[in-house]
DNA sequence: GTGCCTTTGTGAAGCTACGCACAAAGTGAG
DNA sequence: CTCACTTTGTGCGTAGCTTCACAAAGGCAC
């Protein structure tokens, strides 16, 4: 690979403070339209909802980019967000599956702010090619791999049913792409050295669900074992298939 | 509040472990669609995409409910996993916000099929407002507070424009609701005993992003300073309003 | 230049989560 | 009944994340 100048930020940056640096690159442009020239680390962590130590710590994995006694210079620290994620350059995305949700995401004015460009859009459904959504025209997946090279394609998202997302996936892999975000409700395999990313729609209104339960009876004080003292035999009268 | 008899997994359910429940209990519905009776540890994590004593760890917080030597009965574990996270009960959920991600979650299959019952779309366009999607009407956002209250809504989706997110999270508290799941993105502020899960699309490109770049370039190692020694004057150039 | 005030950057402590590895517990054959 | 085998449930060491608290650093007034 690639030789690397070992350096203080080098390696290191912690999953968990990369997934913070667009929260705090939102706010940042918040405070850039209304023109403030600089934040300290309390006003910004506050409109970003995290404490601010957490923050400060988060940017000093970044470089030091502070002024003591000051605060950060809104725009230095917006560009040096950006740089660090990689929304500098422009990302050509391919979006998978033009259902209610596909639409939803070419329709989505937050990607194309942010450095991401919606290079394709495809779907397996003759009804749906031709399409024109979002000013792209609709392709049909036979093309996946076409579009994927000629387009330089790097992130792919799939909003397809669960059914075909793994198909789609080993398609989209074994043609170079490694950076994946899934939205179908399943787990994708993936070779070593992809990433895959994981929305669920479901999933957050689950876990609501539990903490709303916790709430309302104080914590779960009901039988722990079937409702009517039923067998454990497989009756299929409880889990709501896919 | 109510007492509580204390007992081995009264309270002691880590976050980690309940984010991961949903993605169990979604493997154990695909095993018990194939009729499959029983599932070890082992199997059922790789099902899930995780480590197997993580599994055992997770399900050792709800209670004992396996056989050693046999594995887990994937009926009993379902209807566990499903009473624990409140799925054995239905909820009542509003969606605010009928854009194009509103439609899409309005028509996505996994909420009802999980005990989520869709109550109400409202949005604050009359051109909108009438509209039948999924078999329900749309109403305008006037109706929120009778609608949250006369269909017991417990649970609110906000899908709205981020301007108005705030604002629909002020009247949705006040009325009582105490779950929120956030699409818009923004930082929603709310009182004490409020619990918002936030989903963001840009967020997870974002991250996928920064993934890509580390692997395209082994890790940054352009220049740190600003892109040709400008000084770090208000430029307004790199960053992009949302 | 001096001294005060503000705010950063970070050492250190506490907490949570992860995963190994193993004893305990159950099954089934003979 | 006994023995060998399987698989759970968990104690424990480790790694990573969060938060506190403070010294170091810079700005500003005079």
């Amino acid at each position: 690979m690639t030789r690397r100048i070992p350096q203080a930020r080098d390696r290191g940056i912690p999953d968990a403070t990369v997934a913070r640096l667009p929260l705090y690159l939102r706010a940042l442009n918040g405070l850039a339209e209304r023109g403030t020239p600089t934040v300290s680390s309390e006003d910004l962590a506050t409109a970003a909802g995290v404490n601010s130590a957490k923050l400060r710590k988060d940017l000093s994995h970044l470089g030091s980019y502070g002024t003591r006694g000051v605060g950060y210079d809104v725009q230095y620290l917006i560009y040096q967000i950006s740089r660090e994620l990689g929304l500098t350059q422009d990302w050509a995305v391919a979006i998978v599956g033009v259902g209610n949700l596909g639409r939803a995401l070419a329709n989505y004015g937050g990607f194309a702010s942010r450095g991401f460009r919606i290079a394709g859009l495809l779907d397996a459904d003759p009804a749906v090619v031709g399409d024109r959504i979002a000013g792209l025209v609709v392709e049909h997946t036979d093309e996946l791999e076409s579009v994927i090279a000629s387009r330089a394609v790097s992130i792919v998202v799939i909003a397809t049913p669960a059914t075909a997302a793994q198909h789609v996936c080993d398609r989209v892999t074994r043609a170079g792409v490694t950076s994946i975000l899934n939205f179908a409700p399943v787990v994708l395999n993936v070779p070593e050295g992809v990433d895959v990313r994981k929305v669920d729609l479901s999933i957050e209104l689950q876990i609501l669900a539990f903490h709303e339960q916790r709430k309302a009876n104080g914590g779960p004080i009901m039988a722990e074992e079937w409702p009517d003292g039923v067998e454990q035999v497989n009756e299929r009268s409880i889990g709501a298939s896919s």
